[in-house]
Parts: C-alpha cells; sequence; structure tokens
DNA sequence: GGGCCATCTGAAAGCGCTTGCAAGCGCGGC
DNA sequence: GCCGCGCTTGCAAGCGCTTTCAGATGGCCC
C-alpha cells in the first residue's frame, strides 16, 4: 500500500479511503490513486484491513449438508450475489449437528464476519448468545417460526406439509401416507410430516400413516420406505414423499411392481429437483425457492451492510405446488 | 489473550505458543494456558493471527457450480476432513469461468491462505502465475493431465469416455453414440466423449456420433438430446450419455417412446448418482470417487501442513464401471 | 481583502497476535 | 564448586492496514 501511495503521491491514508470509501476522495485523486493499484497489481491484504478494522468481508454460511441440493442451490445463488460486492463466503457443513454448528460459529466469528447464515431454527443455546453478542446480522434461512435471532429467510414447512396432504385429498385419495427419512435429524422433514398429519386428522379424523426410515433421504429410501408401506398398507392409494428424490425411488419402486402412478397412487414429492418434470409420469411435487432463498438472503444483507440503520426481517419466501402427472 | 495470560499466570507470548506449537511449552504451563482459556471461553482472533503469522488456517477452494452434486459431495468429504484440524474453506464458484475464478484467486490470496483448490486444469495464465508466486500447496482436482501446477487429485476423463465405449462394443452394441451438453464448456465432458470417439474410430473405423446440446447437463437435456439422437440415427442401439442425470432423462425418454432398454437401447451414464441403482432398469454407470477426491485433496494438503518438506504430487483416484440393468 | 467554513489530506496510533532474540534456570560433568 | 549447555520463558518489534484528529487548502461572503 505504501508503494502505491508513493507512486499516486499521497499518503496511504488516502489510498486506503480511495479503496474503502471512495466518496471521501476528490475525484483526482482517486483516479490516481486506482491507477497506481493496476499498474502495481496491489492487492490489499484482507486480514490487515480485517484486524484494523475490526470486520471483514466476509460471510459465514453454515448449511447441514451440501449432498442435499437444496442447500447447493441456494449457496450457488448466495455466491453469485455477494462475491461480485467483494464477499466472501466461509461455508460450514454442520452435518446436522447442534455441537458442530456451535463449533463452526465459534471458529467463524474468530474472522469478524459481516454476518452469518445458519440453516434453520435450531441452534445450541450458547450458540444463539454468541451470535447475538456478535453484533452483526444472523439470518436464519430455509424454516419460518417463531422466535427469529435476527433475520429470517424460509416458508412453512408445515404449510407443506398441508398442501401436500390437501393436493392428494383434492385428487380423490383418502387413504393417504407420508413417507419420509431421518425425520429425527431433519427438522424441517418433520414439520412437513406434522403438516400432512394435522390435515389428515381434520380432514379424516384418523391419525396419519407415516412411514420413516432412519437413513438419510434418498432414492433408495423412497423406494425402501415405500415397499415398506405397501407391506403394511396395501391399499394406499396416495402419497406425499419428503422430497422429490425419495419420490423418484417411489416411482421406480412403483414401476417395479406394476403398481399404475396415478391410476393405482397418486405421488407427490417436494423440491422440484431438476429431473421431476421429466419423469415419466411427470411428478407432481411442491417446489421451495431453492435460488431465491439464497438471493433473498444476499440482498437482504448487502442491504442491512450498506445501511447500518437497516434492521431484521422476516422474509416468507414461499412456494408453489407443482401439479404434475404422477398425481 | 492478555487476560488468558494473566490468568495463567505467563506471558502472551507463551499462551500463544502453547496454543500454536505445544510441543515448545512445558507440560504444566501448557495445562494452565489451557485451562485459562476454557475458564475465559478465549477465542482468538484469526486475522490478528493470521496477520502476525503472515498464513492462515484458511483453503481457497473454486468449484464450477455446486449444483453438480460431483463437487459438493467433495466439498461435502473435504470439509469434513479439514475441520476437525481448525482448517476453513473459503467457498468461490467459478460458475465455469476462468475470469471468474482469476478474480476468486486474486481475492482468495488477500487471505494468505495455506492452500488453494481448483476444479481442473484450465485456468488463466495470470491466474496460474499469481498461484505458483503465493508458494502455497495448489491443487487441481477432478481432472488427471499433463503439467500439473503443483499437486492433482482426479482421474482420466478420457479413459471414462474410452471405458463407456468399450463397455457398450462389449455389450454387442455397434450402432453407439454420445451423449452430451454445453461440451464447450465442461471441458471434462469434452473429454468423456473425445475418449468415446477414439475408441468408436479404433474398433469400428469411423467416426462417433456425438449430440450435444448447448445448455447444461439435466435431465431434461439428456431426454431432449436423446430425443434429437433418435431423430437423426433411430436405428441407435447404445449410448453413453455424458452423465447420470441426462441419463435418467434419457431413461424417462424411452419410456415415453416405449423403447426397450436394454434390449433396443443400451444406456450408459457418469457419476453412479444415488437414483441409479433405483431406477427401472438400473442404470448402468461409471462411478467417479466423488467423496474419495475430497478426502484424499484434504488429506493431501493436512501432510504438507503438517510436514513442511512435502511436495506436490499427482493422486490418480481412479473410477469404476459399475454394469447394471441398463445396458 | 480578511475571516470563516467546508472539504480534503496526512500523521500516527493502534488492531491482537506471532516470533526472533536474549535472558533465566536447572542440571551434569569436570 | 564452577562452567556451560539446553530447555523455557518473556520482551518487544512488528505484520499491513483503518481511522481519529488535526492541519492545510480553497472558496465564498461581507
Amino acid at each position: 500500500m505504501a508503494d502505491v501511495a508513493r507512486l499516486a503521491g499521497v499518503s496511504t491514508s488516502t489510498v486506503s479511503r480511495a479503496l474503502r470509501r471512495a466518496e471521501s476522495v476528490s475525484p483526482a485523486l482517486r483516479a490516481r490513486v486506482h491507477e497506481a493499484v493496476a499498474a502495481l497489481g496491489y492487492v490489499p491484504n484482507s486480514m490487515a484491513g480485517g484486524l484494523a478494522a475490526a470486520r471483514t468481508r466476509t460471510v459465514g454460511v453454515i448449511v447441514p449438508s451440501l449432498v442435499n441440493s437444496f442447500f447447493a442451490a441456494t449457496l450457488d445463488a448466495m455466491t453469485e450475489r455477494l462475491a461480485p460486492r467483494g464477499y466472501q463466503i466461509m461455508l460450514g457443513n454442520s452435518a446436522y449437528s447442534p455441537e458442530t454448528e456451535a463449533a463452526l460459529v465459534n471458529s467463524f466469528l474468530s474472522w469478524s464476519p459481516a454476518a452469518i447464515v445458519l440453516t434453520g431454527q435450531a441452534h445450541a443455546r450458547a450458540t444463539m448468545q454468541r451470535l447475538l453478542g456478535a453484533g452483526i446480522p444472523i439470518v436464519e434461512m430455509w424454516e419460518l417460526g417463531e422466535n427469529a435471532l435476527d433475520s429470517l429467510v424460509g416458508f412453512s414447512h408445515r404449510a407443506v406439509g398441508r398442501l401436500a396432504a390437501r393436493h392428494l385429498l383434492d385428487r380423490g385419495r383418502r387413504r393417504i401416507a407420508f413417507v419420509g427419512a431421518a425425520l429425527d435429524e431433519d427438522r424441517r422433514a418433520a414439520q412437513r410430516s406434522a403438516g400432512f398429519a394435522e390435515v389428515v386428522r381434520e380432514q379424516l379424523g384418523r391419525p396419519a400413516v407415516v412411514v420413516a426410515l432412519p437413513q438419510r433421504a434418498s432414492a433408495a429410501t423412497g423406494g425402501l420406505a415405500l415397499a415398506e408401506l405397501l407391506a403394511r398398507h396395501p391399499d394406499v392409494d396416495g402419497v406425499a414423499f419428503s422430497n422429490d428424490a425419495m419420490a423418484l425411488g417411489g416411482l421406480f419402486e412403483c414401476q417395479r411392481r406394476g403398481i399404475g402412478v396415478p391410476a393405482d397412487l397418486a405421488l407427490v414429492g417436494f423440491g422440484d429437483l431438476d429431473f421431476a418434470a421429466w419423469s415419466t409420469p411427470a411428478l407432481s411435487t411442491i417446489r421451495p425457492p431453492r435460488r431465491e432463498i439464497g438471493l433473498a438472503v444476499a440482498d437482504h444483507l448487502l442491504q442491512r451492510f450498506d445501511d447500518p440503520h437497516a434492521g431484521p426481517t422476516t422474509i416468507d419466501v414461499g412456494f408453489e405446488l407443482v401439479p404434475r402427472a404422477s398425481s
């Protein structure tokens, strides 16, 4: 930076200001500084900057899994929006464990991040306290409930479950069931399941049939769980799956068994993954705005970075039923 | 840190050493320091540390896409191995653009990372120079060719394409074709296509039929591309897809058209994604070690971090044909 | 033309750690 | 009993920026 200052014939404080808050430096000097920066290929040392300013252009993001393409799409969209503004993403993978999440939050905080983004609303108490004490924007995403820590960007998974059930009822199905996986671990899937069960109880006056395997959701568990459901309730005529990957597995299981979809069994998934529109029959599903969540989080954060007066908000990004041939 | 030092009755340098290189501090003091750290809930400021030491426990990773579950799985595995050792991942999304990659490398470098991990071997010249000048381990992953920048962890995509072709030939198919997408952008897919074409030329003495759509690979493009292939070559009897998502789209397209798989048309994919084993018929595919790449990269880096004498290596993680019912 | 205010720039004090250097200490050998 | 060597520990000098504070500059009004 001293070199840049020398070449531009100014002091390092001016260089810093020209690079940081351009408007506080006269246009002529600003141009000279930028020329010098370009000529020297100067790249500021982020750590020195961060240390001096006690904040950095870093956003810590913790997701429970990357293989789950929901969060991958959200992250994708988030980097897309944040990177051009010079914000780096520090990635953390909690593997659905609150303890791991706590450890990640701790180490993220040691970087004085500009914000921290978490998935869901379930956190260790210590995590929440530490987060609140940091005095930076905190965003919880992908879930929408009470008592937000700070900002919230998501939608109601209970409502998703309710909609799935209503959709099957609308299609004239009465012997309907919910198929999930790892519901103890995946809170949001459990909420969808609960919403589904609510509607079943309200409309049909009986407890809902829910089959959940302990393994993680996948096409394999979808097929296996459907097999188990059929073994226990051979007369089932409509199934809501916890996500599209499982629904795909269910669809294939039906093909193997010669079960007509939707003639014998109506299927509805969640996610609107790439293949849903292309399967035979095309998969009815509920589309969560995977990318939009990332964009909304990024936009909200940028706004709060730019305007210190901007406070936390709750953004309901909603979701959408995509009825197709499978139901 | 001063507080910790006071509580432990030592100087800050001792605290730093106890935390950093434990062996250079007597066991008694080390224990006192750790007690004090625990009592105070002290979390070191990474930036101050990084600034003073001119290096950080940070690894910059650039992938071309997260939605592509190949890289998501690799990243997942990498974080799993790196996080427990205190290394943070800075995530960059190049979106298959060398310019974006160059910008990301630049900003990563401003954090004095412990290493940088790139996807593939195609980079802007300036990127490579800057990287080499940084004097840190550089890993290129997912591709295996000549002239590694530094370390290399991957496999030969040309060999994958060759194997796909040979597999179809082994199954007695002669009118075989390759179906891909965005081959100009996705170098590795292009290499698979080239390997496929080589074998066709060698064994059948004619140029290979390759259909590639400009859009990104997906079930949708797989179905569309297969439709185009069938329009141009109705007599095709074997197809290798650039990846499993496309193959799935192709399989569904066959179901729609009543084309028997594998009776009329043999299908082979690439990736061994979750659903491949569960489709009807189960999808023959070539399995790249998605997670293993991440683990190998992480292990290699940790080794080089621990032992400054350790140099770059090239690791061929290989791949595996998984023959199933679709071929 | 002088005085005052607004605007822009520079000097310098850290930000919280790491690490080279040197001093302190205990112990074994002569 | 003294010397010297190794192992520990503390001192203090930065690492490369940001930002406060004050000084310089120029424009404008009376």
